[in-house]
RNA sequence: GGGCGGCUAGCUCAGCCGGUCAGAGCGCCUGGUUUACACCCAGGAGGUCGGGGGUUCGAACCCCUCGCCGCCCACCA
């Protein structure tokens, strides 16, 4: 017998135990299986699964269940990534608050130590929290960035490139991040809107005949001019073109030139040009080679080539100087106050400094090639679709990849130094030093360069270094290309952009065939969930406290949100008590003995309301095939929800409930059978949703073998849809809703048992009504049910179809009650009948609606006069008894 | 500046390949000890589908426009 409700906390574990000793989780390895292959977005090792985790994982989890049971070799890679700077960040931090030495005092290997060591304490973590979601990854298979295998497809991934010169060494400008001391790609920089300033500064001209004005949000950076620009056709500083001002403070003189860069229409049209410290004015540096005068440390605080006064001070101390500096000498000229956009480090949080540095670049321009042409011709498809647009854009107008990192923790950059400086790119130490023996016709010293690979650049790897590359190994073959790739949009420059350049440049094959880009959690109103405003949301939290099902349903059944999901324990609460129906519903199965029979052919049913709930589970189950086909995973949700709790138990198990008592063996047995196979195919096809209940319930009803998760999805015919049974039963399910309907709104009391006559009923309606009379007697609390040639006195009329109901309430009748009600109705068909009276009175509609349309609403016209007429003879009648 | 998404019952959302599509869940109201389930059952109230215009026989659904809300990219001397 079944407990009177699933218990999620003790059955889940040892459901998941189950499936994973059982093997369920390793693909099919028929060959002749077609394979379905998937790599998780791999969170950082370290890491703790958050909300966002949970409904990006369910929906694969869900995608492999389905083509699990469908037949595939369904693979579902697992694993983490290094996540350099997010891990690194996290080990210092420790370090600091447990007051030990820097990472810079420890040194590098006894840091690099330090970070495995924690890898090693919470690395496991996030792998069982995803268990805990119920997430059936192939854990045998498991992989790490950093792992041997994936760190020499890096390798081999950057020595390559550097032979097609699609990777090479360049100076310029970029993105600094003071606070980790390296660089960081455009990705990596974030807009903040800041409150700021534009200071308006003099530098007098050199030759003393006046002065040109310049304005800054970042006046630290005048130590570093080397220029002053203006529009070459600016008539106002013609006369300057050439001529030198003389720099306040470094007291260097700087040239006035002429460059298209410098705006009239900006402030005074002449712009101070400080190539070494602005994206902008590099180019125009570039452009009239100008000097590069690098002013800041790594850590952002001014060198040696300022004047003394300003040497070691951090460069907002030195922007403060600076400022103070000018107004004493006379030279400010005025200052505003705006708000703008200041870039910043995404991880660190500090201002990012345009810094000249020797950095690794990714020619991205040649890989965005094939990777904008796989798209656009369909060899992989986003999901949804508009995201594809997205892609484009940055796609088309891709800037190179800076991937050289001054951290620690990463793939360090095979590329060797020999003592004059001379690169040496190779796979290992030892290839390094055989091409510099060649160089160099002797033995010389190398040093490996010191910076590591921008996380992203393994990670661009994951779907083909996971199964194996660079080795052809089996599961290379057979699970590459993988077919759908599940992510936030967040990450599609990050991530699935590069994963797309680089799988067509190594494989020449696209890593997956289909993209789909799941939203992104919020919280109830709408904020992004963070750790700083407390309104996170923790899955494993959730979990306790409704269950791993309920968490999964309803992040399901959100997830067809363009953009965000609000999440709500409201909701979770909600499908908590779906899957509380359901494991009710198979408690009365059991209890009344419907049991899976051994061969039982449900197309064969004879009984109309088993040939009514068969077709009915036959539509269910087509229309849940198609949905999770092409990731419409909220219509799968909602398909399945209205079925089992609207379709199977409030109105199959309610109208198979008198058939137990009934003298028909036969039926009673085909009853059973029905009810029982209904409850399978429920188990089945909600099972990819909701894994543990639907596991638990398939262990304990039937003798059954095996587990469920390797159990068949159910293949229905859409021949086994009984049309006349279908439209049969629905006819009883509106009789029986509009007896409920009446008697609620004439208050008649649940114990009070009228009789009901049907007046004018067609002969397929009396034979329904003769066939399902006891049905109809329970369901609607009826004494007796006959059709008649009239009303009796004093009942309510209700419209059944072509015929009318007659409700023997008389004494429940309240006259003025009853009056308003029939008024209402009549209203409300005389509305209809007007709509469609007009639509019909439209010789263009008669002329260009279809016909059918024409037809359809030729009959609801005629339905609906034929009602409001008995309607309102039954009102009249009211009058003439009032 | 460029682009994207959203605006449908009190709340969260379906519906958006135009013709019973005006829906669901939650909340609210009324009634309920029907031998699966109160994490339940039966019933109910509630919306001029953001505003305006257009296309069409017909628009929540297509087009234009405006307005909010949110996001992305670029830029801001």
């Amino acid at each position: 017998m079944l407990d009177k409700s699933f218990d999620p906390a003790s059955a889940e574990p040892r459901l998941y135990q189950a499936w994973e000793t059982s093997g369920a989780f390793k693909p099919n390895p028929d060959p002749a299986a077609p394979a379905f292959s998937i790599v998780i977005p791999p969170p950082n090792v370290t890491g703790s699964l958050h909300i966002g985790h949970a409904l990006n994982n369910t929906l694969q989890d869900v995608l492999i269940r389905f083509e699990r049971m469908r037949g595939a070799a369904a693979l579902w890679l697992p694993g983490t990534d290094h996540a350099g700077i997010a891990t690194q960040m996290v080990v210092e931090r420790q370090l600091a608050e447990a007051g030990n030495i820097s990472r810079r005092d420890m040194g590098r290997d006894a840091f690099v130590e330090r970070v495995w060591t924690w890898k090693g304490e919470s690395g496991g973590a996030i792998a069982n929290q995803l268990r805990r979601l119920g997430a059936s990854c192939d854990w045998s298979r498991e992989r790490f960035t950093l792992d041997e295998g994936l760190s020499r497809a890096v390798r081999q991934v950057f020595v390559t490139l550097h032979r097609q010169k699609l990777i090479y060494r360049d100076k310029r400008l970029v993105n600094w991040d003071p606070h980790f001391q390296t660089a960081i790609s455009d990705l990596e920089v974030e807009q903040r809107e800041v409150e700021g300033h534009y200071w308006h500064f003099a530098y007098p001209l050199e030759d003393g005949s006046g002065e040109i004005v310049v304005a800054t949000s970042r006046p630290e950076t005048m130590l570093a001019d080397t220029a002053v620009a203006v529009h070459p056709d600016d008539a106002r500083y013609q006369a300057l073109i050439g001529k030198c001002v003389r720099l306040p403070i470094v007291g260097r003189p700087i040239p006035i030139i002429a460059d298209d860069y410098a705006d009239p229409d900006k402030g005074s049209g002449a712009v101070k040009i400080t190539p070494a410290h602005d994206f902008n004015d590099f180019k125009v540096g570039q452009r009239h080679r100008l000097p590069m005068i690098n002013i800041l440390d790594p850590q952002a605080r001014l060198n040696e080539a300022v004047p003394g006064a300003y040497r070691g001070l951090d460069r907002f101390a030195a922007r403060k100087k600076v400022v103070a500096e000018f107004e004493a000498l006379g030279l400010l000229r005025g200052v505003e106050t705006l708000r703008h956009a200041v870039p910043h480090g995404d991880r660190s949080g500090a201002v990012v400094e345009p810094y000249l540095t020797d950095q690794w670049y990714v020619d991205a321009k040649v890989l965005a090639g094939p990777a904008i042409s796989a798209v656009e011709d369909g060899r992989t498809v986003f999901e949804p679709r508009h995201w594809e647009k997205t892609y484009f854009e940055w796609m088309r107008n891709i800037e190179p990849w800076c991937i050289s990192r001054q951290l620690w923790w990463g793939h360090r950059i095979p590329a060797w130094y020999g003592p004059d400086g001379r690169i040496f790119v190779a796979e290992d130490e030892a290839a390094a030093a055989a091409a510099a023996r060649e160089h160099y016709g002797r033995e010389e010293p190398l040093r490996q360069d010191e910076d590591v690979l921008d996380t992203w650049f393994s990670s661009a790897l994951w779907p083909f270094s996971t199964l194996g590359w660079p080795e052809k190994t089996a599961d290379l073959a057979r699970f590459y290309p993988t077919h759908t790739l599940v992510t936030g949009f967040d990450i599609i420059f990050f991530w699935v952009a590069r994963m797309m350049m680089m799988g067509l440049h190594f494989t020449g094959q696209a890593p997956f065939r289909r993209v789909f880009i799941n939203a992104l959690i919020r919280d109830a109103e709408g904020a992004k969930m963070s750790k700083s405003k407390g309104n996170v949301m923790d899955p494993l939290e959730l979990i306790d406290a409704y269950g791993a099902d309920a968490l999964r349903f309803t992040l399901t059944a959100m997830s067809g949100q363009a953009r965000d999901i609000r999440l709500s324990t409201a909701r979770i609460e909600g499908y908590r008590n779906f899957g509380t129906k359901l494991w009710n519903a198979a408690r009365f199965c059991e209890i009344n003995d419907c049991a899976p029979v051994q061969g039982f052919d449900p197309a064969g049913a004879r009984d109309r309301v088993n040939r009514w709930i068969l077709g009915e589970t036959v539509a269910t189950a087509i229309k849940v095939t198609q949905a999770l086909e092409t990731c419409a995973f909220d219509a799968a949700a909602a398909a399945l929800y209205r079925f089992v709790w609207n379709t199977y138990c409030d109105w199959y198990l309610e109208l198979i409930k008198p058939s137990f008592r009934a003298a028909d063996a036969a039926t009673t047995a085909e009853t059973r059978a029905m009810a029982a196979w209904v409850l399978e195919t429920i188990l089945r096809l909600l099972h990819p949703v909701a894994p543990f209940i639907t596991e638990e319930l398939w262990a304990k009803t039937g003798r059954r073998q095996g587990l469920l998760i390797s159990t068949d999805w159910p293949q229905l015919s859409q021949t086994w849809i009984d049309p006349e049974a279908g439209s049969e039963i629905n006819w009883l399910i509106e009789l029986v809703s509009e007896i409920r309907q009446l008697r609620g709104e004439m208050n008649v009391p649940p114990a009070a048992k009228p009789a009901l006559a049907l007046i004018g009923a067609a002969p397929a309606s009396r034979d329904r009504l003769e066939r399902h009379r006891p049905l109809i007697l329970t369901l609607a609390r009826l004494s007796s049910a006959q059709t008649a040639p009239s009303a009796p006195p004093g009942s309510a009329l209700f419209v059944a179809g072509e015929a009318t109901g007659a409700l023997a309430i008389a004494e429940h009748i309240d006259i003025a009650a009853e009056r308003a009600r029939l008024a209402r109705e009549i209203a409300a068909h005389a509305a209809d009948i007007d709509r469609t009276a007009r639509k019909l009175a439209n010789a263009a509609f008669l002329a260009k609606a279809p016909d059918e349309v024409v037809e359809e609403n030729r009959e609801r016209l005629a339905q609906s006069e034929s009602a409001k007429a008995r309607l309102e003879g039954a009102l009249t009648r009211l009058e003439s008894v009032a």
